[in-house]
DNA sequence: AAAACTAGCTTGCAAATTGCAAGCGATCTT
DNA sequence: AAGATCGCTTGCAATTTGCAAGCTAGTTTT
């Protein structure tokens, strides 16, 4: 009960431990697609755009099932199929996401709308609230449909707007921040 | 005018391009020490803890000095010294810093003490504004004590609850969140 | 002012990780 | 029964990493 300290971390550091988690360049990718896109199948991912390597994905979606950041379950309609999805430690990652997202858009050169990314920063407790809903309810619709991939909307023609109404703040949660 | 988009980038998503210039296991450990322990020179972060080899670290000051994260300077009083600081886009790392620092310390075994993690989550803010603070005064003294490398703390003996009253939000601009 | 020392790198090299292409077994589809 | 598809695995070359050693400009010691 009282020997090893920290397991198998380098140092105790929370951003430390964080940064073995994830810290490369497509770990978090992944729980974007996830968390963001929609994205539930290894080929939806290969397809992604920012082109990660077979070999690469299929172990990045095993250390991240190992340290149960992620779910894979076999598809009950396709036995082929395996679909994955985020467990409440992966969906926790959200406000991490969401901060990497505003310091990239205000610092570097993205294809974000700079009106939506302000909305967005002022109202970071409402976008991590409507990611989390959508975790919870399974809804497969893509959070941010300006990032590009837009595979699998629910039903088109009700979206166009959806970031604008995020941004803004419309669902409850938003009161105060 | 309206050739090239998004520059070098792979994909415009602020996530990727976030990713691509500090998506490593090495370069936010640096950004850290910087910004919550007070380090300054190559030697500080040789001596780190985590163990960072000399090429290594070379190369990634070098790339966050090209990208505007970090600045170098001759220091007066030794010449053979680099002062190492945080650019305003370097401080503007502080959220995701923080919920990094938040996301470990909630889901991994870490050496973070939990009723101060619990007290920074609820002071986010507080805790933010007082990484920009100190990064504005040039305030030396390392912002988590707890971190372990307590080098060059200023006066010796008014630390100890220093990181409870900071979790507590004592700064004036906690006042709502 | 010579010798010894220090800070910040660079270089060389072995080991690990990555990217690319091809292949493979299980499962649909026709 | 013959493809096509899905989620991988394998082989291999190229890049990146970790470790030790060296090297240069500036500093302290003698």
């Amino acid at each position: 009960m009282a020997g090893k300290r920290f397991s198998k971390h380098r140092s105790g550091c929370p951003v430390n431990v964080s940064l073995e988690v994830f810290g490369d360049r497509w770990s978090l990718l992944i729980v974007r697609d996830l968390m963001v896109r929609g994205f539930t199948t290894f080929q939806d991912f290969v397809e992604s755009g920012e082109g990660i390597a077979t070999n690469i994905l299929a172990d990045r979606l095993r250390k991240l099932q190992q340290c149960g950041i992620v779910t894979g379950e076999k598809d009950e309609k396709d036995r082929r199929r395996v679909i994955y999805r985020l467990t409440e430690k992966g969906i926790d990652l959200a406000p991490v996401m969401l901060e990497l997202l505003l310091w990239g858009a205000q610092h570097e050169n993205t294809g974000a709308p700079p009106e939506v990314i302000a909305e967005m920063a002022r109202n970071r407790r409402a976008v991590v609230e409507e990611a989390r809903r959508r975790w919870r309810e399974r809804d497969p619709a893509p959070l941010l449909p300006w990032l590009g991939g837009t595979k699998r909307r629910s039903r088109p023609g009700v979206r166009g707007s959806e970031e604008a109404r995020l941004a803004r703040g419309v669902r409850r949660s938003a009161s105060k921040e």
